[in-house]
DNA sequence: TGGCTTCGATAACTTTCGGTTATGATCGCC
DNA sequence: GGCGATCATAACCGAAAGTTATCGAAGCCA
């Protein structure tokens, strides 16, 4: 019934004393406050301003119809603000999933790059499994998920609704085999998975386990799993005991190495792909596809890091 | 730049999770809920909701948005709810200005009236003379004023702008002649004026003063004025004391009257017309019409009063 | 897996509302 | 009494907002 541009002209008339002062001050013609206020009138039913001489004053109706505008007003230009500091970067809040392991260098340094360039921006961050994290990003809990997949599978992930998600490619990470540094084959400078058939294998989590399965399948034979865990330090420190071998992707290792534990290339070689996966209406959001650079520029700056350790 | 409508329609959406829902409760059709978020969101530049599925879920921005919804509302229901209670009697305010014999009865009872009726109204009354009142009115410093001209003159007043008036009459008061009981015309039934020209004489309040006046020199003298005062019941006390004698309204006589006083109905006769003045636009406020209504009612029961008198 | 239902997007049309220009009426002032 | 300023009114114009009709797609259920 009342709309905001009603008290708009009620203040200004209130402010200026007069119609004409009104139109000018709001940058209106003047026959366009009169009948402004000729509508408000017939459509509260009351008088708000009184003809007096050639100038016009404000009714007790009309004066608490301005003294109301600053209210509304100012909640209106709250508003308007608030979303212009989400959508200018001045504010904003971005919910991150990554996987455990991306979150030792990529994942702290792209919220540093967020950090420093956007202040105000607040990334949360909660570590999730790829499949966790995709579903809550599906069910709206989160914005962004670092996610991987293992070639062959696809990008995203190998499930059906691929379309539904915006990925964008982080960084390839080779697979490694991880021995003893007191194992037979531990001076060499890569080896061949099918001649690892009869090793003691120790699995990583779900899918890697999965993907663990699969390479030895297309080997031609099935490994002897002797351990699993989530935990990759775990796993380094099972494999330095001598008690198997296994695959890890490089990621981890530039951050949790262990002396007596080397590493080689596999062949076939095995990689999986990182990606931040988000949505396409999410990622037309200023912070989200700011933390979206960010990650890319961190993922790109990683390799030197690798070099140098 | 932002609407209410728009906030009103991201709240709606809010609240029931799908543009058909708030549709629905809004009144709209889905399409007219469809472009209307879009055109929010080019207008603020920015995402505010995320398509999931064949559902809706508002982005951060969107929920800023409906957030304010609620406050920017419910100012905008405050400030209808206002204007619509004083269109409706159930508040609203009215400077009532009157002058000082009216304030004895008439205006009294017209304000219980006013009270009786609408209890919420605010009736604030200040007394003040014809000249004045008017003044105020014109000045916008009271609503409504009641007034009083002698006969001859207009009733709303003899001066120019009288058109800017609009003036209700209440009633007609006779101008009686006071006299002292002891004085030798006090048995008669009635007097010429013309048969005072030689008494000593009390002037009231300076227009009344200016009626007295006026009146003696139509009938061909000038009257030796030996005291004036505003005070009505001063007048009555010098007269009693044998002072002289005044022309007093009847009004004035039906609650101040002195029992060493008597009055008599003079020839020619005269009367002034009690008024309530106002404006076009203010007629138009309800309570001011109420009050004025409730004057004229209180105007007309005053015979009555007189009458037992 | 394939229809059925439902929901949002889009297009095209219509109407109403809000605004401007032009003009008139009136007030106050010189 | 004329002049300048102010509000009101009329006529006109355009944009914006809402509607109907239709499409595409998603989820649901058998």
């Amino acid at each position: 019934m009342i709309d905001a541009a009603g008290l708009r002209v009620m203040k200004a008339i209130a402010d200026e004393g007069s119609f004409t002062g009104a139109a000018l001050s709001l940058g209106y013609s003047q026959p366009a406050i009169s009948q402004m206020v000729r509508r408000l009138e017939q459509r509260t039913g009351t008088v708000l301003v009184e003809r007096v001489g050639r100038n016009v004053r404000l009714t007790e109706a009309g004066q608490v119809l301005a003294r109301h505008a600053v209210a509304v007003l100012s909640a209106l230009d709250a508003a308007e603000e608030e979303v212009a500091a989400i959508a200018g970067l001045r504010a904003g809040r971005v919910r991150l999933m990554a996987f455990p392991s991306s979150s030792a260098t990529l994942v702290p340094r792209a919220l540093a790059l967020v950090k420093q360039r956007f202040p105000d921006v607040q990334v949360t961050f909660t570590e999730a499994e790829p499949p966790e994290s995709l579903a809550a990003l599906k069910a709206g809990e989160c914005d962004l998920a670092v996610a991987f997949a293992y070639e062959g599978t696809d990008v995203g992930r190998g499930e059906e609704d691929m379309d539904l998600f915006v990925t964008h490619k982080l960084l390839d990470d080779e697979v490694r085999l991880a021995l003893p540094r007191t194992h037979p084959l531990a001076d060499r400078d890569g080896i061949e998975l099918s001649a690892l058939a009869t090793e003691n294998w120790i699995a990583g989590c779900p899918r890697c386990r999965g993907h663990l399965l699969q390479m030895c399948a297309n080997e031609g034979f099935t490994p002897n799993v002797g351990f699993e865990t989530e935990d990759y330090v775990a796993v380094l420190g099972l494999v330095a005991e001598g008690l198997g071998v296994a695959l890890i992707p490089d990621l981890i290792l530039r951050t949790a190495n262990h002396h007596d534990v080397v590493t080689l290339p596999i062949t076939p070689s095995s990689r999986r792909t990182i990606s931040v996966v988000t949505t396409a209406d999410l990622q037309r959001v200023p912070a989200v596809q700011a933390t979206i650079d960010a990650l890319c520029e961190a993922a790109k700056a990683k390799p030197r890091v690798l070099a140098s350790n």
